[in-house]
DNA sequence: TACTAAGTTGTAATAAGTATAAGGTAGTAA
DNA sequence: TTACTACCTTATACTTATTACAACTTAGTA
């Protein structure tokens, strides 16, 4: 059991985190689940398996984990932050019909211009909204 | 005076909206403010000069303006809304550090493939995040 | 084994945005 | 000019996502 999540207790280690369960849990969670989770959404579900956790250590975890660059926050949705195991650089569509979010695994090729004029840039965020390729097959757009 | 909202009278009536004095005074507040305001600071500020201004109305206006393409809205700082009365596609890149918005001028040319792949475009949205150029140069990168 | 910094928990508080219902007004059509 | 009606505005209450806080617990170490 323990074996499969040696994958994240060494992403831990390498971040000088500890290493708890509760951490290993939310890191299997979002490698597993790539819907782009809520914190609300890993607690549901999380809760389920281990009551006694708290909302507060996933709020917690997640924003630490953001800051070492193990995750990446999204703000597609506008009401709430979501989270996505995938570190490095792709952009997003959001259905607004189904509210599913798609990876799209393209890099922008402005980034240059921006540092040229001066600008530190630290985060790349491509955001495309509206009805998706399965929704506009139904004939919902 | 009311000669100076014309420019806004026309938008409303091209979209069939009623014009009225509220939405006139965020259309020109937005017009006027391209700091990319969230909808409490549009109603903050507003409701000096017109006390009897309720928070739900300007929640109402932008959102009503953002459907019929008048403005954009921006999901960049993550918790919050925030309106710009510039709707020609542009990009956004967000200071870390003194949470300036700067408007970045460029066009996405990514925008034809995801087309293709079948899904219908609404929406475009680039969000750069970083230390911007004042604060770089100022040391606090 | 014991220590300490870091992490976790539960509760309470905050902030942004939304629902609702009553009242008011813009645009129209007689 | 008046009256009508759909649309708009207001005030209040509520919801939802997130943060603050303080007490308790645990991982990593020495």
């Amino acid at each position: 059991m323990v074996i499969y999540l040696e994958k994240y207790v060494t992403i831990l280690k390498q971040n000088q985190l500890k290493i708890t369960p509760q951490r290993l849990a939310i890191m299997k969670y979002l490698d597993e689940n790539r819907t782009h989770p809520t914190a609300d959404r890993i607690y549901i579900d999380l809760k389920e398996k281990n009551p006694a956790l708290s909302k507060t250590t996933v709020y917690n975890s997640v924003e630490t984990l953001k800051e070492h660059g193990i995750i990446q926050s999204l703000t597609i949705s506008g009401s709430e932050l979501r989270y996505d195991f995938e570190n490095k650089m792709h952009h997003h569509f959001l259905c607004k019909k189904c509210g599913t979010i798609i990876d799209i695994d393209i890099k922008c090729p402005n980034i240059g211009k921006i540092i040229e004029s001066g600008h530190n840039v630290e985060e790349v965020h491509g955001y495309f909204k509206g009805i998706c390729k399965k929704c506009m097959k139904k004939g919902l757009g």
